[in-house]
DNA sequence: TCATTAATCGAAG
DNA sequence: CTTCGATTAATGA
């Protein structure tokens, strides 16, 4: 989702900017605002019993966060944390509802963004689901090379580091070094100077 | 050069 | 596959 920024400031939008490593918000907050990037990038993580983090997605430059409870009365599953100095611009969430009113284009794109997510967890629960480890990575890599549709052979950069890749979808470093050395070997994607080539 | 962070590796469970 | 321990590479103060 990316709004107007005038938009966002006349329904009295603020502009926030958070340090590396700080939350903006927690699990159990209450969702209240619509948060869009300006500058930086912002993981949704959550951890498990035995403390191990999960990465639900990570956002960047003009996209939105946070705005998927504002429709619903809920608490926020999980954690919104900076990995760069990052700047947002925040809007309450009945600025929020009221702005979608008076501009349905808005209202519209919100759909499309909100099926851009389910779409984006189907794609990612299907994979994790594999046992393999070389298929949960591939479902992964799949999903950012369509998203960001990069439209040559094994030159799409990924740019995750292993251990951010390895939350994602579930497993140890260790691991997705290991798999992804191996499909290097197999020609599923390249490897150059530690850059992943998909 | 020292410190920090990410990437690697090998061995064992 | 994960865990542990140790090493290596890259980057910045």
């Amino acid at each position: 989702m990316n709004i107007d920024k005038d938009v966002l400031y006349s329904f009295g939008g603020e502009d926030k900017s958070y340090k590396k490593g700080e939350t903006i918000y927690s699990e159990d907050d209450h969702a209240l605002y619509y948060f869009q990037i300006v500058e930086g990038k912002v993981k949704l993580n959550s951890y498990d019993e035995d403390g191990k983090e999960f990465i639900h997605n990570i956002l960047g430059k003009n996209q939105s966060f946070g705005d998927s409870l504002l429709f619903i009365d809920k608490y926020y599953p999980m954690n919104a944390m900076c990995l760069s100095p990052t700047e947002v611009i925040r809007l309450p969430k009945n600025n929020f509802l009221e702005m979608l009113e008076k501009h349905p284009k808005y209202s519209v794109e919100m759909n499309a963004c909100l099926s851009q997510r389910l779409y984006f967890k189907s794609i990612m629960m299907q994979s994790i689901s594999s046992q393999n480890p070389m298929t949960r990575l591939k479902g992964l890599l799949d999903y950012l090379r369509s998203y960001y549709d990069s439209d040559c052979e094994q030159c799409f950069h990924i740019e995750l580091t292993r251990q951010q890749m390895a939350n994602l979808v579930g497993l140890r470093v260790e691991t997705v070094i290991r798999a992804l050395k191996k499909m290097e070997k197999e020609n599923k994607i390249k490897i150059e100077d530690r850059k992943i080539l998909y």
